[in-house]
DNA sequence: AACACTCGCGCC
DNA sequence: AAAGGGCGCGAGTGTT
């Protein structure tokens, strides 16, 4: 049963059973909450600008179908990339009305003088849209593996918006304590704090004159005059150069990022009531991986990991999928040879043995094939590749060489690249075409991969949301890992739950295949105890 | 002053 | 000869 559901800013709003009528509500949560026992799929324009409200008025829903992203995903598909998928231009398209650009949402527009402020699109509307979708998906060659990949991204808005409700546990006093070991006390405003201070006093020192370690142009003068030519300042280069500036300037640049990506400033704006809330974008990698526009949830560095701490009395399941890419790869391409090596716990050494012996080579291979390496050993194991599974070799070859004409490639479940752009298409045909077409090549080749692991993650947490008990919460998820917070005594209930969802998701995409995608949890009380 | 871009590096 | 995919975010730098 399809639902489509309106909010209004007052707490109300509109609901209407697709096979129904519209009805008002004024109490939206309440009038959401009697009907979630029969387990509607809601329908709405966009989960961020609906299902916060909910959770905070303690409301949660099993399914969705988020209109704004599946109306991406369908344009895609159908070659309409970058036209805009808000539900008011999907409505417009229906009824060949102007068509508003995204970023034009009736909220956003009232105080524009000129412009007449649009209404909200009612529930009707949004069952037009859902019927219309329905239809387009059906009209694809898999409607069956769209569907999925729809239900999937949509379960995704949920999680994102209740793992942004829930927070991630996170202790401002154990935070406190690594900030004031690693780089001194809180400085007041726009100094810096005094050990990055004394690893910059000895960079200036050891030039014999001052030098801003943060200016890129003043670190390349200064080693310049010291007779050091660098091309970069990057601190894979520094490491080669013998300069009494190197070592203090290395430290510098581990705290400094430190300070400003996860320092004083970036918790106070983040964390409260000991929890850190993300603000995830699902979807917001064209792959499907999930992006932040806040926080930098998906780059938390791993020395900040001991701050992550389950409350007394709860715990830390944390979980992430080993060697997932490789694995999707072998049950894409149906490569028998591929297949069986990723029947195994650890895919690489398995795969040593056909590259002589060593696991590293089979990493080497494999990484080459699935990014379009090409340097140090990647020609001669890739050749070996080839030659031993042909069919997962082809599979990413044909999808470099689909992106090197300019084609659109497609994920499992029907995700679709992004078209070339008119740059990429003046530049392919002009001196450096070439290498421009190398270029989207070795991106196509890795969409194909990357985009359909997000789809198995995707998968997998959609399940596992399913199956996890109260009170436990998906607090954390980054690309192949994800984390649990629950009480002790539910952790090992947890634990078979990221099992199950795994070889549900694998059952959901690939069917029946020999390639395994192992999910080991484990429990902790510390993130950084996790690995 | 405000914005756009590059560089560098954290994560996968 | 060499040639590695995807992001976010900050400071510095350049442009308007």
């Amino acid at each position: 049963m399809y639902v489509a559901l309106t909010s209004d800013s007052s707490g109300g709003g509109t609901l209407r059973p697709v096979e129904g009528q519209a009805r008002r509500v004024d109490d939206l949560a309440a009038a959401v909450r009697e009907l979630e026992p029969r387990r509607p799929r809601w329908v709405w324009a966009d989960a961020r600008q609906v299902y916060p409200a909910l959770l905070a008025a303690g409301v949660r829903v099993a399914r969705c179908h988020d209109l704004t992203l599946t109306e991406a995903l369908l344009l895609a598909h159908e070659g309409r990339y970058g036209e805009p998928r808000s539900a008011e231009a999907a409505h417009a398209r229906l009824h060949g009305l102007p068509v508003p650009e995204d970023g034009d949402e009736p909220t956003a527009r009232q105080d524009t003088l000129f412009e007449p402020e649009r209404a909200e699109l009612g529930a009707d509307a949004l069952a037009e849209i859902l019927a219309d979708q329905l239809a387009r998906i059906e009209a694809l060659p898999d409607p069956g593996r769209f569907r999925l990949l729809v239900a999937a991204e949509s379960a995704g808005t949920l999680i994102a918006a209740e793992m942004g409700h829930d927070g991630m546990p996170w202790r401002r006093d154990v935070h406190e304590e690594l900030l004031a070991e690693l780089l001194g006390p809180r400085p007041v405003h726009g100094m810096r704090p005094a050990k990055l201070q004394a690893l910059a006093d000895q960079v200036s020192a050891a030039f014999g004159h001052p030098v801003n370690p943060d200016s890129v142009q003043q670190l390349v003068k200064a080693f310049k005059s010291a007779g050091v030519a660098l091309k970069t300042t990057r601190s894979s280069e520094l490491k080669q150069v013998d300069h009494p500036a190197v070592a203090p300037l290395l430290a510098y640049k581990e705290l400094a990022r430190l300070y400003s990506f996860h320092g004083w400033v970036w918790a106070d704006q983040w964390v409260r009531e000991g929890r850190f809330r993300a603000e995830y974008v699902v979807g917001g990698v064209v792959s499907g991986r999930w992006a932040t526009s806040g926080g930098g949830a998906l780059q938390i560095p791993k020395v900040m990991r001991k701050v992550v701490v389950a409350d007394e009395g709860w715990a830390l399941i944390v979980a992430d999928a080993a060697q997932l890419e490789p694995r999707v790869l072998a049950a894409m391409a149906g490569d028998r040879g591929l297949a069986t090596a990723a029947g195994e716990i650890d895919l690489y050494s398995a795969l040593a043995k056909a590259f002589g012996g060593e696991r590293d080579n089979a990493k080497i291979a494999m990484l080459s094939a699935m990014y379009g390496g090409t340097s140090g050993d990647a020609p001669k194991l890739l050749a070996v590749m080839r030659e031993r599974f042909p069919r997962a070799y082809r599979f990413v070859e044909d999808a470099a060489k689909a992106g090197e004409e300019g084609k659109l490639v497609r994920s499992w479940l029907g995700r679709t690249s992004p078209p070339p752009s008119q740059r990429w298409k003046d530049l392919v045909s002009g001196p450096d075409g070439a290498r421009a077409a190398r270029d989207r090549g070795r991106f196509t080749r890795n969409f194909v991969v990357q985009a359909t692991a997000a789809e198995w993650a995707l998968a997998l947490m959609a399940v596992l949301r399913g199956l996890l008990p109260e009170p436990a919460r998906l607090v954390f998820f980054q690309h192949d890992e994800v984390m649990v917070h629950c009480p002790l005594d539910q952790a090992e209930q947890v634990t078979a739950a990221v099992a199950t969802a795994a070889t549900e998701a694998t059952r959901l995409l690939f069917g029946a295949t020999p390639v395994r995608f192992p999910m080991e949890a484990v429990t902790v009380s510390c993130y950084a105890d996790a690995k």
